[in-house]
DNA sequence: CAGTATCCCAACGGATACTG
DNA sequence: CAGTATCCGTTGGGATACTG
């Protein structure tokens, strides 16, 4: 691991970095989901942010998107495998970070 | 772990999700340092960013701050006990992101 | 040395309207 | 249903100048 110039931590945060990223992996952990699933899962989401956070996630090759040439059209998103390595990445974030917002909450010391 | 709804991978992301946190975690973690000294090490950050920075960091109670009352002021900034628990969890992130950019490389898919 | 203050630009994200 | 296009306000961050 290298600690001194180029570590890739933001890699990651840009990854997940978007307002609804991490809404959107968990739901899709979860299990597969129409797009318009998710803007129900999801409450305030717009349709623009679904959109493009899916896209970017997409590209980053985090999920699959299949789309069924019916009509009207059904595009149903899943993990990746890819994807599936987040998991454990994402899970030791949660942790950390739900145990950062008890403490602020028990120690409003700001 | 709750995937529901308000999942904290978030909170992490907020944390450490400026231009220049991660840079100035792993600086801390290497060596306590001084302003100045971080300044060096991090080509490119503004006193302006690393200033604000170094306080959201201290705020969260991730990092110290020490200041000697000398002329000229010496202020030195150290990763508290609390910011080591990040330690471990930057390096998960790490370790993805660094697996994550040699993909993109190999595997100019975009 | 270790910052603040100010100005300014670019990116992010919300609201609304429109479409194959 | 599953999006795209446009407009617009808010925030993040860079450049420069100044200070205890």
């Amino acid at each position: 691991m290298n600690h001194q110039r180029e570590c890739p931590v933001e890699t990651i945060i840009q990854v997940l970095g978007g307002k609804w990223k991490p809404m959107i992996l968990w739901q899709l952990i979860e299990s597969n989901k129409r797009f318009n699933d998710l803007e129900k899962h999801i409450p305030d989401v717009s349709q623009k942010m679904l959109s493009q956070h899916l896209r970017d996630l997409e590209h980053e090759g985090i999920i699959d998107r299949k789309v069924y040439p019916t009509v009207p059209p059904k595009v149903e998103y899943s993990l990746s495998e890819y994807g599936k390595t987040l998991i454990p990445v994402a899970e030791v974030m949660c942790a950390w970070g739900e145990n950062h917002n008890k403490k602020k909450y028990e120690a409003p010391a700001s």
